[in-house]
DNA sequence: CGCCGCATTGACGTTCGTCAAGTCTAGTGG
DNA sequence: CCACTAGACTTGACGAACGTCAATGCGGCG
C-alpha cells in the first residue's frame, strides 16, 4: 500500500515542477495530494475523451504524447494542439460540462485522472492552487493566441519554423536535446495543426533539409541551424 | 451616495446574466457586489491595456466595443477577437502577471474593473463564482479552438460568412436585430482577425451582396439570406 | 517477403495576396 | 453651405504561394 500511496503523491511526482505549484507548504502539499484520484493508461491511438463525451476530469500527462482535434459536422478537423508530459488535457470540457475536442495518444501514454470537482474544493482552501488553476488556463489561451498568429499571419516556412522551435524548446525544459527529436505525429497532423495539407509540410522540411537547416530522417529531426529557424520565424526584425 | 451604490452594484446590472453566475444567495449576492471596483471609460482608439502592462484586473465590457490583438517584435499584429458588451477581457494576463496582447475600444466604451485578486479571494467563498471564472476561461479557450479551426481549414468564403453569423448571434442574445448589424471594425481588422487581406474581405462582401445574401453599406450589413450563410459555413452536409 | 501506411516529389490549378487606381463618406474649416 | 481632405472602402489586373492530384519511395510489421 506504500506503492498505492507513491503511484498517486503528486509531492514525489518527478514532473512535479511542470503540473503543481511551487512553495507549498506541508498542509498544503497533504492536500494538493488528494487531487489525482487516480491515473489511466492509453494506447497509442486511443482517445483519452472524445467530442460530447461527459466532461468530469483534468488530466495531466506523465508519460506519452497526445493531440487534441477538433472536428466539424462536414467531417473536417484542426489539431488545436499538441501535449506533452506535465501538461494539462481537458479545459475545453468546463464550460459546458462536456468535451469539445478529441484528445488522442500519439503514443502509448500514462495520465493522472484529476477530478474537477475535487480541483474546484481544493483550490477553495489552497490559494496557491487556486492561482495555478487559474494561469494555467491562462496559459492555454495565451499560446492559442500564438497559434492565432500563425494561422492568420504567418507562411508555410514561418509555420513550421515556430513549430519546431516551439516543439524542441519544451523538450528542453523537459531535459531533452534541444537539437533533436523525434515526431510523434504524421505529416497530416503537423499540416492540421498549421493549416497547411501534409505535401506543403512534407516540402517545407526538405528545402529546410536542402538549406542546411534541419537533417530530416522520417520523423527524427537534427537542427542544425536554430539561428535559422528563428530568423524565420522572425523575418527582417532590423538591428 | 445610492447613485454611487448603484453605479457599481452587479445585482442591479441589466448585464447581470452575461457577466455573472446565476442563481446566488442574498448572501453571495452581497459578496459579489464588491467584486467591481470601478469603471472606466475608454475613447474610441484608446487603449484599455497594451502588450508589456502589469496585470491587476479582469474586466467586463458594460458599453463599446472592443478588439485584443497581438503584435509580433517585426510589426505584424494578429487581431485575436472582438468584445462585446457582457463580455471579459483580461484573461490573458494571468499567467505571466504581464499583458500579452492590446485591448483597443472600437467606439467609445465603458468597462467594469474587476481586481483579480479580489476575483480570487471572493471565488474561495463563493463556490459559483468560482465555477463561473472557470467557465469564463474555459469558454474562451473552446472559442479560440473554433477560430484555429476556422483559420486553418476554411476559405475566405466561410470564414467570413462564419465571423457574420457569429457576430449576428452574440448580438442578437443582447436583444438586437438577427437580420442587421453594423461593423464597428475596419475591413482590416476583419480581415487580421480571419487570416485575410482587407481586399479579399471587401471582394467576399460584394459577392455575398452580388449573390443576394446580404446586402452591404459600408459597415451596415443587412443579412438577407442566413441560410446560405450556414451553408458556406457547413458545406455539403449532407441529409 | 509482401503489404500497408506514411512520406516524398512533380505537374498543374486555384485561391488569395499584391499593387494600383479610383470612389465614397464623414469630418473640418472656410 | 460647400469645398476639401483623410481614411476607409471597392475594384481590377496580375502573380506567388499553396492546394490538388498522381506517381513513386521507404520502412515497419505480420
Amino acid at each position: 500500500m506504500i506503492k498505492d500511496t507513491i503511484k498517486v503523491a503528486c509531492s514525489n511526482c518527478n514532473l512535479r515542477e511542470l503540473c503543481m505549484p511551487v512553495g507549498l507548504s506541508e498542509e498544503e502539499l497533504v492536500r494538493v495530494d488528494e487531487l489525482v484520484a487516480s491515473r489511466r493508461r492509453i494506447k497509442r491511438g486511443q482517445a483519452l475523451f472524445q467530442t460530447g463525451e461527459k466532461f468530469s476530469s483534468l488530466y495531466a500527462v506523465r508519460t506519452g504524447f497526445f493531440k487534441t482535434a477538433v472536428t466539424t459536422e462536414d467531417g473536417r478537423d484542426q489539431v488545436t494542439g499538441f501535449q506533452m508530459a506535465g501538461e494539462i488535457i481537458g479545459l475545453d470540457g468546463i464550460v459546458n460540462d462536456h468535451h469539445t475536442c478529441d484528445a488522442i495518444a500519439l503514443e502509448d501514454a500514462e495520465v493522472c485522472i484529476m477530478p474537477f470537482d475535487r480541483i474546484e474544493e481544493i483550490s477553495r482552501e489552497v490559494g496557491a492552487l487556486q492561482h495555478h488553476v487559474h494561469k494555467i488556463m491562462s496559459r492555454e489561451i495565451v499560446r492559442e493566441h500564438g497559434v492565432m498568429l500563425l494561422l492568420g499571419s504567418m507562411r508555410a516556412e514561418e509555420r513550421l519554423a515556430a513549430f519546431l522551435l516551439n516543439l524542441v524548446q519544451r523538450l528542453q525544459a523537459r531535459g531533452f536535446s534541444r537539437s533533436e527529436l523525434i515526431l510523434r505525429m504524421t505529416r497530416e497532423e503537423i499540416g492540421s495543426y498549421l493549416g497547411m495539407k501534409l505535401e506543403t509540410v512534407s516540402r517545407t522540411f526538405s528545402k529546410f533539409a536542402d538549406e542546411g537547416i534541419i537533417e530530416v530522417k522520417q520523423r527524427h529531426i537534427f537542427i542544425q541551424d536554430a539561428e535559422a529557424l528563428k530568423r524565420l520565424v522572425n523575418p527582417q526584425v532590423c538591428h
